[in-house]
This record gives structure tokens, sequence and C-alpha cells, in this order.
DNA sequence: AGCATCTTCCTTGGTTCGTCTCATGAATGA
DNA sequence: TCATTCATGAGACGAACCAAGGAAGATGCT
């Protein structure tokens, strides 16, 4: 039957692969495990090989699917000379274009909004949700922001990243639920922009400024 | 065995009432509607009878916890005197802490984004979800704004409206789904008014200003 | 290299659990 | 009286999950 180790990792990128254009086809709850299966052209067993269960199939959808957060913490974490502000604009603004011009984005979206719910209700815990990673990078982001320059009025580095990121989360979800309700190239982008410079106070961005220079 | 049909209601409204409390406790899947049924002191098909089916409970639920923003729609629609950046905010400021100081409220969100999510993915329409009636709400606020003031620079009523309640939404889940991450009292409050006034040119908003008085 | 053995990968069959249906019946309301 | 409403209980059906088995690569030993 299997013929090598590649062999076998084929089979389970393939079942991933079919199991994502089938929860984006048809919702998640309507495609049983059998349907995946033949559609692969293996039996059920073999998918609980390779996966913990039906749930795993959706997290390991999502782990496939985060590439483009990850590329944006790291862009973000690495400081280069420009202001603050326009760089998160940037690097957000960059994203939105991609997920919009990939049609694929919005399955996965879908595919992290519905885990991050079960997580939340089934674990405690509800560790490594969607949401919850991307708060965590931006409080990494807007700590460091805090110490080059000064946020506006009663905002700091946490609640200021807790609103970014909720308002990240209400976009993309948005867009990845509606149907063509909002949309995140120009609109959200704007949003984006609008909220930055409510947050950030941009006449600190200046590096001469500093007086101990 | 039933007495009157008020009894019959009255079942009913414990059914939804345990089914309420067991999804908010255990999850909406880890909830099995024998642990429904023997709570109340009923059997499954009692719950059947009453609703079509498992998410016609959790519908239900929903429909009972909409009255907060009805109350929103119905309070933004009649116009007032006062400046509608203002009552905007004075509106959703008063949601939000009636949110913070419901623990209920919650598990409610909990429930509408899940079903958000399921009619989405199963029905092709997608009707009635949450955030389609509040977009809907706001498209109609933002078009009356649109007529008495101007909003800036590149917005219009309809993707103003796309993108706050996108943020609404964004706020709320995220409320509603991390533990205690965004505070909505003060820091979502925030957020709102500073969003608000990014899309509305407030000059315009003063009664008095106006030239032909 | 060649054999034995282990491990990996997948199938088959079966178990369990949950939703939903249906036939039945009791009590009510007209 | 009698149809309707409310609810029971058994059972059909489907789907996720589990366990034993087996076949074929992978691994170790001489």
């Amino acid at each position: 039957m299997r013929r090598t180790k590649e062999d076998a990792a084929e089979t389970a990128r393939q079942i991933l692969q079919a199991a994502e254009s089938l929860f984006l086809e048809k919702g998640y709850e309507k495609v049983s495990l059998e349907e995946i299966a033949v559609a692969v052209g293996v039996t059920r067993g073999a998918i609980h090989w390779h996966f913990k269960n039906k749930q795993g199939l959706l997290l390991a959808i999502r782990d496939r699917g985060k590439e483009p957060y990850r590329k944006l913490a790291a862009e973000l974490s690495n400081n280069t000379a420009v202001s603050v502000l326009t760089k998160i604009n940037d690097i957000v603004s960059e994203l939105f274009e991609r997920l919009e011009n990939d049609p694929r984005q919005r399955g996965l979206i879908r595919c992290m909004m519905r885990l991050d719910i079960s997580l939340t209700e089934s674990d405690g815990i509800c560790g490594a949700t969607f949401r919850r990673e991307l708060h965590q990078t931006f409080i990494q982001i807007f700590s460091a922001v805090e110490e080059e320059v000064r946020l506006t009025a009663p905002w700091h580095a946490e609640s200021a990243a807790s609103v970014f990121s909720a308002t990240i989360v209400g976009l993309l979800s948005d867009w990845a639920l509606e149907h063509s309700t909002v949309r995140l190239s120009p609109d959200g982008q704007a949003l984006v922009k609008m909220i930055l410079s409510g947050l950030i106070s941009e006449t600190c961005c200046q590096k001469n400024s500093r007086p101990e220079d």
C-alpha cells in the first residue's frame, strides 16, 4: 500500500487540502470525515492516524494559514529607522491587500474564527487562539512604541494593543463572514490609519528631537 | 402531565434557560440535548417539539438576547436635537457599560458569534446574522448623518457604517471570547469616540452655527 | 548484502454517542 | 365530544472515534 515516508506526508497533505476545500465549500459541520476520506481516496482511519480528530484537522489547516501573520509579526519586530506609526500602517495595509487578492484566505480566516470559539469554549485555558496571538504581537509592538514615542491621552501599551487588535480582528472577521460589505483594501486601511494616528502622538516620532543628544 | 397552555410556555422557557446556562458553562458542542432535558425534567422529545433542532435553541437564545441592540437601534433612529456624533457615542457607551455589568451578556454574545459562523456557512443566504443586522442599523444611521453633517475625507455612509460596525463587533467578540484583555468600559468607549470623531467632521454639528438662523 | 524485527501507515469492523423522527397517549380547550 | 396541543419513549440513522490487524518501508545486526 504505502510506498515511502514521503508518500505518507503526501497523503496527509492531500487530506488537509481536501478538508480545507470541503470546509470552505460546504461548511465545517456539514462535512463528514468519510467525505474527506473518499475525496482523497483513503478511509476514515487514515485521517485519524494523521490527525487527532476533526478539530485537529481544523487546527492543522489554521497552522498552514498562519504565515501571513507570522510575517507581519516578524517584520514589525525588527526595528528600522522609519516612524513606528507609518511602519505599522504599511505592514497592515500590505497584509490587507494580500488578503483581498487571495480568495483562499477568506476560508482560512473563517476556520480561525470557528476554532477560536471552540477553543475558548472547550479548553478553559483557551491557549493559542488566533486573536490571542495577534493580541500578544501587538502588545509587544506597542510596548516598544511606548518607549520611543508617546501614546496619546489615556492610552497605554496594553489598552492600545487591545483595541487595535480587536479592530483588526473585527475587520477580518467581517470581511471573512459577510459577503461583500467590508472592503479591507481601501476602507480597512483607512480605518487603521485613523486609529493609529489617534493612538500615537506623531510629533514625538522625530528621532532628532530628543534632548539628551 | 401538562396542565395548561401557560405550562407549556413555561417549560419552553425553562428549556431555553437551561440550554443557555449549560452552553455558557460547558460550551455548545459539549452539551447534549439529553443533558438539557434532564436539567429541566423532561425528555428530548419535548425539546424537539418546542424548537426545531439544536441550532433552533441557539437561535431562540439569541433572539432573547437581542433587546440591548434593538434598544440601541431604536434610540438612534428617533432624532433628537443633540449632535449626532455625541448621540451615537452616548448610546454605544451606555451599551458597553450595560454589557460590562451584566455577566450573562458575555455568554449571549458568544452564542451570537457561533451562530453567525454557522449561519453563514450553512445558509448560502446567511440571512439575519447578528453582524448583518448591526451593519444595517449603522447604514441607516450614517445615511441620516450624511444628510445633516459631512463625513470626512474619503468616507461615505456605507463604508463608514461598515468599518464602524466591524469595530463594534470586533470589540464585542474580543470581550466575549477572551477572558479579560479588552475592557469595553473605558477602552472600547474611547476607541469608539476616536473613530466617530475621525469619521464625522465635528464642526458641522453645531446647531447654532447654521446660517439660516 | 541479507535476514529478522520494528515501526510506520493504513484498513476493517465495531462501539458509542447524539440528533432527530415517529407512533402513541394524555390532558386541554373549544 | 373531539380535535389540538404537549409530551413520552423507543428506535433509526449518521458520524466521530477506537482497536486490532496487516502490509510494506525502515532499521539493526551479522
